[in-house]
RNA sequence: GGCGGCAUAGCCAAGUGGUAAGGCAUGGGUCUGCAACACCCUUAUCACCGGUUCAAAUCCGGUUGCCGCCUCCA
């Protein structure tokens, strides 16, 4: 069974087939570096992170890129505000993007390009634009001009016609139609800018993206990802801007991904409930987040809250606490089971499924609950009297191998306690084992003070912090 | 006005033709010195109406409700 991908441009699943055997190109639409990221911005780089993490799990060599945009209004804006240069602004909160995602499993792009840094090709993309009349110059500005390429809008789904009758009628028009959007932005005093044939400027937002995918990846790259707002325009403009320069088909799968609500509403500035992704780790253990995200699928909405957080706690603990109790028994036990096989034929079933539901669209949600199902089979088996070291080695295998496509790994516990709560434990043991069951509690007591829980099982004490 | 999405148990959420995964929560039981972890059992005619089909949550039509895009928002 081969991969499906729900292909925006078809709005269907399609069977995934790279332009080249066994590589995979990849542009995700990253943010604009004016601001630390809000879990809206942290959804697309956790989803495509585990969208690339599959595909390198299915044997793909992936080249993964995902552009800043650094120059832009809102970064203006911001730098007149705080009285700071942009890049100045650009490069903190390019900083602060590598902290959070981090922290929240995303590996470090192949490429991670900056507008700032590809002026002379977004310059002279421009020029060629021009050069084969899909752009004009207009007092300085640059503009493309929408209706003569002919696919206009094959990705939104909308005709040049139903478009215009919804577009914006811009006040004293420098542009030959409305429809048309800006390549080249002629510079304000004051503001950053960068000389061009058409004077000091700037890119406008989507030409940036043309380029440096192509830059990067290529004329056709595979996989195109972002937010589901980004389809109209951005999208399809960089689909007009690079299938007109270079002839060739842009992407062959577009993805897109739903919103996150806040307590069921959109996040939005009016309502000033955006939720920072800096704040939220502050308190929360990143894996959660991520957990989270990932326990829907990526084309559904999202709704964040405190209530459903809680739930995502639990249920990750429960992988845990189900991952480290193996673990337990495996330093703890002899190899004495027997029906080795039929456990390990559960076990493979679980996995075999996982990839099969992973295949269908990246259903991480439906993934997820094989992790689950994984749970629940190893804690049955771990209440078998006998267990063999062969499938307790599978159970862990199994657990780090799809929790790790998830990027969702294991944190190996600090074995190491110190020399006073070691005594304390062998002072419970023997206080057990006398039926001294005063003192064993009191001993339990004073370790759960300590955050450290302790449980026993008929294999001994294990513990775990809390 | 145009294009599109969603509606599944108390909450969250998979499932796109063959009599409903999983998680959280609840109730009952088992295990345990007690507890914790855990295990077992328990909870849904899938918004409504009509149609297609031997068979529909799943396809088609309609209704209601919510949401997104068409405004340089992931």
């Amino acid at each position: 069974m081969s991969i499906q991908i729900f292909n925006s441009l078809s709005r269907q699943k399609e069977e995934f087939v790279p332009l080249e055997k066994g590589k995979v190109k990849m542009y995700v639409c990253g943010p604009t570096v004016y601001n630390y990221i809000h879990i809206g911005n942290a959804r697309p780089v956790i989803v495509y992170d585990t969208v690339r993490r599959y595909l390198s799990y299915r044997g793909y060599d992936v080249t993964y890129v995902s552009n800043f945009t650094d120059v832009d209004d809102k970064l203006i804006n911001a730098a007149r505000e705080l009285g700071e240069e942009v890049p100045q602004i650009a490069e903190r909160f390019i900083k602060a993007y590598f902290d959070n995602t981090k922290a929240l499993g995303c590996a470090e792009a192949d490429a991670h390009p900056r507008v700032m840094e590809h002026m002379p090709q977004i310059i002279e993309f421009i020029e060629a634009l021009i050069d084969k009349e899909y752009a004009y110059e207009s007092q300085g500005d640059v503009y493309y001009r929408t209706r003569k390429f002919d696919g206009y809008g094959k990705l939104s789904h909308q005709s040049v016609d139903e478009l215009k009758s919804g577009a914006r009628v811009e006040m004293g028009d420098k542009k030959e139609d409305p429809l048309d959007f800006v390549l080249w932005k002629a510079a304000k005093p004051g503001e950053i800018s960068w000389d061009s044939p058409w004077g000091a400027g700037r890119p406008g937002w989507h030409i940036e993206c043309s380029v440096m995918a192509r830059e990067h990846l290529g004329d056709t790259i595979d996989i195109h990802a972002g937010g589901q707002d980004l389809t109209f325009p951005h999208h399809e403009n960089e689909i007009a801007q690079s299938e007109a320069m270079t002839g060739k088909p842009f992407a062959r799968y577009w993805m897109h991904n739903g919103y996150i609500n806040i307590d069921n509403e959109k996040m939005s500035k009016s309502l000033n409930n955006f939720v920072l992704v800096n704040d939220i780790l502050k308190e929360l253990d990143p894996q959660v987040l991520r957990f989270f995200m990932l326990s829907v699928h990526y084309r559904n909405p999202i709704n964040y809250s405190q209530e459903l957080v809680e739930d995502a706690i639990a249920g990750l603990e429960r992988w845990r606490t189900a991952y480290n109790n193996v673990k337990h028994r495996l330093s703890v036990t002899a190899d004495l089971g027997d029906q080795t096989d039929i456990w390990q034929s559960k076990v493979d079933e679980i996995k075999q499924a996982f990839i099969e539901t992973m295949d269908d669209d990246f259903n991480t949600a439906n993934g997820i609950s094989k992790l689950f199902d994984l749970s629940r089979l190893s804690n049955q088996y771990l209440a078998e009297k006998q267990t063999s070291k062969q499938v307790l080695e599978s159970f862990i295998q199994t657990f780090e191998e799809l929790a790790g496509v998830l990027g969702l790994p294991f944190q190996q516990e600090e074995e190491l306690l110190d020399a006073e709560i070691e005594a304390l434990l062998e002072e419970r043991i023997e206080a057990r084992k006398n039926r001294n069951f005063a003192r064993a509690d009191e001993i339990r007591d004073l370790m759960k003070e300590k955050n450290i829980l302790l449980e026993d099982t008929a294999q001994g004490t294990r513990w775990k912090r809390g």
